[in-house]
DNA sequence: CGGATCTCAGAAAGACTGATATGC
DNA sequence: CGCATATCAGTCTTTCTGAGATCC
């Protein structure tokens, strides 16, 4: 749980106004303090209630993108590239997910130097938790309405974009 | 540096759709992901700026909120409040940054139990080189206009003040 | 005294580098 | 052969817990 600060001020507006007298313009500055801020409280939030189940949010992801695959199994390679994590990272995550029991690492029939990630029963029910459990936390974004949600991902996703998330078209 | 993507499909628009089809409505849950997502890309473009400064972007923060204070110096617990970071974590960058001669520790004359961190003219100077790196990168938030950079900062101050980053009036 | 401030030891997670075995 | 796919060892940064010293 993030500690609530409880100040009688909000610090990132509080250090805007004294970046525009010493600096300049503080809108980048303060929005993208505001991205750090968010982030921070959101992850704190969802490995609260995913910690009963023995996993982080970096985890329940993987599971959510093996279920999401026809055959609940997919290449470590995928999971990294979908996720935008480090290769040892997902080596790493698969490890703990191993030992957790909610996946298997299975040889890649068509790629002898791959290997698959498979989930297990034990992965696909304790996906569901999570995911009730997220979802009964409105993701952390219970004070915002779906204006706001739908504003945030689409400017969001223009940062995304500049930063070469997506080559193609598509979309 | 975060490697490009370069998929042929948003990733998360694309677990946005499946999660639909599964799960119900996505808007919460691609919000979250965008902020986790765009947090990686804004952190990696700020510590490769700041990395020929023996800086990473946490300790830049507490330079900056040094250079603020009219005297320079301030208490490890108010740095730690303003910039909502763990004790402990505050103690880990004042030595960093000690060690890197930008900092010095000093005995609080007001509180015998606390200790002030004073920036030094080189902590002064290299705010200086930081500043100017990260301004001219605008934050890595370039691909934004004025009105998104505003919209994103009023969107996610909801989601601040929800968790209690403020909670007295002012503003 | 109880409570606040700070430091330290130790654990955990994740990101990264560089090297390596293996197979394309 | 060069290149891709893991994995491993080790480092770094940050976060946190729990304990303690010091002082209000």
């Amino acid at each position: 749980m993030v500690r609530p600060l409880g100040l009688p001020f909000d610090p990132i507006e509080r250090a805007g106004q004294t970046w525009e007298e010493r600096f300049g313009p503080a809108a980048a500055m303060r929005a993208a303090t505001s991205v750090f801020r968010v982030q921070q409280i959101l992850l704190a939030r969802f490995d609260e209630v995913l910690r009963p189940h023995e996993l982080t949010f970096a985890r329940y992801e993987v599971l959510v993108l093996l279920t999401f695959s026809r055959t609940g199994e997919l290449p470590l390679k995928v999971i990294g590239s979908r996720l935008m994590v480090h290769p040892t990272s997902v080596t790493n995550a698969i490890d703990r997910l191993v030992v957790a029991g909610y996946v298997d690492r299975r040889p890649n029939p068509a790629d002898g130097r791959g290997v698959l990630a498979g989930i297990t029963g034990a992965g696909r029910a304790v996906v569901e938790l999570g995911t009730r459990a997220l979802t009964e936390l409105d993701f952390g974004l219970g004070d915002l309405a779906d204006d706001d949600l739908g504003t945030l991902f689409e400017v969001l996703r223009r940062v995304r974009l500049g930063a070469g998330d997506v080559s193609g078209a598509d979309s």
